[in-house]
Formats: structure tokens, C-alpha cells, sequence
DNA sequence: GTATACATACATACCCAAATGTATGTAAAG
DNA sequence: CTTTACATACATTTGGGTATGTATGTATAC
């Protein structure tokens, strides 16, 4: 059997792509061979090789088929993004971490980009990818905290920058342990608790400079 | 010119572990062959091999030379760490962010150990040794916060639990964050700034579930 | 003190499995 | 009849492991 028709050619791509993450996440993406691929999908290389130009293409295929659908649904709000509150960051945030929790497609993507692909190379490019979404998230909450310094919520002297990059890292944090060890500890529940703690400390004004004073700090 | 001398030799193998660190960052440590390194420390294949059983062997030690040193450290306390105050465990911190920011030798294995290794196979070890450390962290974290709580410098209703993960999640997305951009932020500076606000979080009292029951949070 | 014997610290050379890329074959779809 | 969607076959490269060569350090005997 040979020659199917478009329909069963997409299906046979998507075959390629869903077998790639799984292979991609048992062995590593320079660890896999495109005859691993293949195999394990029940096809050959001369199939990879039609679909795709090669490693780097179909991994690059298998990262956007992810990514593109997330960024698409940013780029359809085009005035929300930056204009957003600390709420809409704050439930953006979490839903993110519930979609990790929920979507095994999207943690296993999320998986290899983190731990299973060295930034070298032709692959810098998730890197770069991922430090761009990070300034983006970063500006975003800057913009949110001083919107809510001006409303009143948050003090004054809030030095939103450093709050900003504070509250990104939180949360890339969160996600990067959770992704050690999955099913550690309640992603969902801890992100909310811990987001919460994190912008009450921002509205608490620091009493004088308690720890670069030498005094104990609690 | 062979066979040297036991100091000689000494210079070798750390000429080996040296220039590995230097190549594996430049080229991740799947994409390096020995043969690179060898050439790019003016020597051959059989000098490391002399000296390691093989890649793997050679990453081994490379990433031991680091964190050995690291834990004998910690080791050496053996009381200390499992009774240590908050303000304590805020110092050790901060310390390694600076550390990070000053040791090039550290900040490269640091490098080469989150984004320059696929955790797959042999270098599992890496995750399970990361994974372990932030284990032990949580732990420390989670006696030093109700200790606080029992001197009353934290509320009672504390989760120390989801405190101390999201504590550690902070410091460990701040250093992540720091590493995919060097230079972007000043880490030291911003993580005394985020783990004060943290704290103070900690500290004050949500004042009802302001976030779950629909109301905005700031 | 010197000769001998062996270990050490590499360099060189060879072999082999595996992975990539490409070229070609082929049967059905359009 | 041409193109598509693969499978098959082949050529080339590459890196790892290992075996071997070799010059020197070093210990011991005498």
C-alpha cells in the first residue's frame, strides 16, 4: 500500500509529529534518530523525510504546532495584552498552570523544551523564543503593577521592575519544579497561594530597610 | 614528549575538565564529540580516555568538581541546616544568587546543567540530582517558616508547605531566568527585593479568600 | 651510581555500528 | 498520464571504542 489520499497524508504527518513528542521526550531530542521516529510511528524514513526537510524542521513543526495556537490567541487581543490588570495577569497565570496540569500534549512540549533539547545550535532558537515570551510577560506585569500603583493598590514607592521580573520568575519557577516532579505538589492551588502572598507582600510597605539594616527580617 | 610527571598529568586531566566546560557550553554536551574537546585542549583522544572512562564519565566529573565542593559545604553543618532561621536560610540564598554572579566557572556548569544537557538516559542523574537538591531546600525551608511561626513572626494559619515551595520556586525561577539573559537584571539586588516582599506576604494575613471568591485581589 | 624492569601518560591507528541524506522504485490518487 | 505519498536501497560520514605504539618516569637490584 502506498499513495493515500490527503486526508490519510495529514493524518500520517500528524502521526509524525505526535510520535515525535513522544520519542522526543523518552530520548532526548539528539537522541532520537529519525529512524526511531519511524519505526515507532510504523512508517519509514522516506516518510519523515517527505513531511519534513529533517530533525530540526520537524522539531521546529512539532514546538509551533503548540506554540503558534497560544501566541495567535495573544495576538487576537491586541489592546488587552498590555493593558492588562493584576487580576486578568493573576487568572491568566493560573489558567496557564491549570492547561500544564490538563493538557498532556502541552507538558510533554513544555518537557522537552525544558529538559529534553539543548539550546545549541539550531535549537537556540527555543531559547531565544523563550526568553522573548519572558521579557513580554515581564513588561506586561510591570505595566500591571504600576496601573495598580497609580489606582492605589499598590504603594507608591513599588519598585515595579524589580516586582515584575520577581513575580515572572514565581511562576516560571513553579512550573520548572513541578515539571521535575510532577504530581509533587498541587500546581493550580500552590500558584494561587503563592501569587496571593507575593502582591500582599508588594502592598506591604517595607518598614525601613530591614534586612539590609542587619536586623532580622522576620 | 610523553609520559610526564604526577603533577603534570594532574594539569592535564584539569586542562580536560576545563576545556569540557568550555565546549560542552558552546556546543551542549550531546553535540560535542571527545575528539573536539581533545583538539580544542591541544591533545588527543587517548589523553582522555587515559583519564575517563568516556563522555559520560568525563560530565560526571566536570559536574562533580562543582557540586561536590557545594555539598561538603553544606555537610559540614550537620546540624545547622535542617535549624535554620529564616533569616538564615535568606543569607545562604542570596549567597548563591552572588556566587552565580561572581564564580564564571560555576555559572557555566550551572549553564551547562540547565540548558546545555538533555535529561535522558545517563544524565538522568542531573534531574534526580536537581530534583533532590530542591527537595532538601523545600524541607529547610519549610522548618525554617514554622519556626517562625511558633515565635510568632508568621501567622498561624500558615501553609508552610505551599510557602516554602513557592519560596524556593522564587529564588530557583529568578536564577532561571537570570541564566536565559545574564546582564538582563541585577540578581542579587532584584532577589533580596522579591524574597523581602515574599516574606512580608507571608507575614500579613489574607484577610478572606479575596481570590476565590471572585472579588479582585489588588 | 647505574642498569634493569615495569608502570605511566599519552599519541596513533584501526574497526565498526549507526545516522544522515539522497536517489530511486512504485502503486494509487487526481 | 502525471503527481503524490510514501518505501526501499545506497553512499557517505562520523563518532565511539579499543588496540597498539612509544617515550619517559620511577622503583628496585646490584
Amino acid at each position: 500500500m502506498v499513495r493515500r489520499t490527503k486526508e490519510q497524508a495529514q493524518a500520517t504527518r500528524t502521526l509524525i509529529l505526535d510520535t515525535a513528542e513522544l520519542v522526543f521526550e523518552q530520548r532526548g531530542v539528539s537522541g532520537t534518530t529519525l529512524g526511531e521516529i519511524a519505526k515507532s510511528a510504523g512508517l519509514t524514513r522516506g516518510a519523515i523525510y517527505w513531511h519534513f526537510d529533517g530533525k530540526s524542521d520537524l522539531f521546529t513543526a512539532m514546538m509551533e504546532r503548540v506554540t503558534l495556537p497560544l501566541e495567535e490567541v495573544e495576538a487576537a487581543q491586541p489592546f488587552k495584552g498590555p493593558d492588562m490588570t493584576l487580576t486578568q495577569m493573576r487568572a491568566k497565570f493560573l489558567d496557564l498552570l491549570r492547561n500544564l496540569t490538563t493538557d498532556a500534549q502541552l507538558a510533554r512540549v513544555f518537557e522537552i523544551a525544558t529538559h529534553k533539547v539543548e539550546y545549541v545550535g539550531e535549537m537556540s532558537a527555543v531559547r531565544a523564543h523563550r526568553l522573548s515570551m519572558r521579557n513580554g510577560c515581564v513588561a506586561d506585569m510591570e505595566r500591571a503593577l504600576r496601573r495598580s500603583v497609580r489606582s492605589g493598590d499598590l504603594p507608591k514607592g513599588l519598585h515595579a521592575h524589580s516586582a515584575a521580573i520577581g513575580m515572572v520568575a514565581l511562576f516560571d519557577g513553579l512550573l520548572q519544579n513541578w515539571m521535575l516532579d510532577r504530581g509533587g505538589f498541587d500546581l493550580t492551588r500552590v500558584g494561587a497561594r503563592v501569587f496571593d502572598a507575593y502582591v500582599r507582600g508588594l502592598a506591604t510597605p517595607a518598614q525601613g530597610d530591614l534586612a539590609t539594616s542587619g536586623r532580622r527580617v522576620i
